[in-house]
DNA sequence: AGCAGTACTAACCTTTTTGTGTGTATGAAA
DNA sequence: TTTCATACACACAAAAAGGTTAGTACTGCT
């Protein structure tokens, strides 16, 4: 019945990846962009219409050097950006799922 | 291949999650709570070096008020107070597995 | 010529989160 | 009597996260 417990250290799996998709935008954009195969900012605004624009940017560019979405700039002008999840971004589906499960199972 | 996505608003169930065990301690906290039956505080802070005797107390407190842990207080003198996990505490025992595998399988 | 749309950057400010340091009640042990 | 340990509370400070506003460069539309 019991677990083993996860050694609390410097760099434990639980924080690497609150590092990675901790805070209030990440795992949101994230779900977005798993569903949408692509999108761009304005997109991704409507998608998630509370979030300020500093945020979204910001929070892509970090998404990005954690290489949990790719960038894709089409060099045209007027500027045209898409942003695609990448094959590891991909893994927080299923992280989401169990966020999604965990919500339900406390809520009933 | 693809997801629907969920739709953003004030209470999804992303947000939901991230409002009971968001954060940069709940989960530590949660997951050591799930491995050992029962804790004392003193336990804890041993468990996990590097929180703050203040930090420890309070988001136990607010676990508490999620009902995701159980305050056993034994009413002695000194004080003796156990904590516990709860039936819906436990739930987030997949959810942590899932921080586990997505740190494990971003790392290789 | 003037305005709108795109994908930003930068400065600044507010709120939230986290941390430090001190104080309290109690009884038992030294 | 002084000291210790427990499980806090409280005031305050620092740091991190998040938000607001303005501005840029370009071009197409009217």
């Amino acid at each position: 019945m019991k677990n083993k417990p996860i050694e609390v250290t410097a760099r434990c799996p639980i924080r690497t990846t609150l590092e990675l998709v901790g805070g209030k935008w990440k795992l949101i954009i994230l779900q977005q962009l798993i569903s949408h195969e692509e999108l761009r900012l304005s997109e991704l605004k409507v998608l998630i219409p509370d979030i300020s624009e500093k945020m979204l940017i910001q929070e892509l560019k970090t998404l990005k050097i954690s290489d949990l979405v790719d960038r894709i700039n089409y060099g045209e002008v007027p500027p045209r950006v898409g942003y695609r999840i990448t094959e590891k971004g991909r893994n927080a589906q299923l992280l989401i799922d169990e966020m999604v499960h965990f919500a339900r199972s406390y809520e009933e």
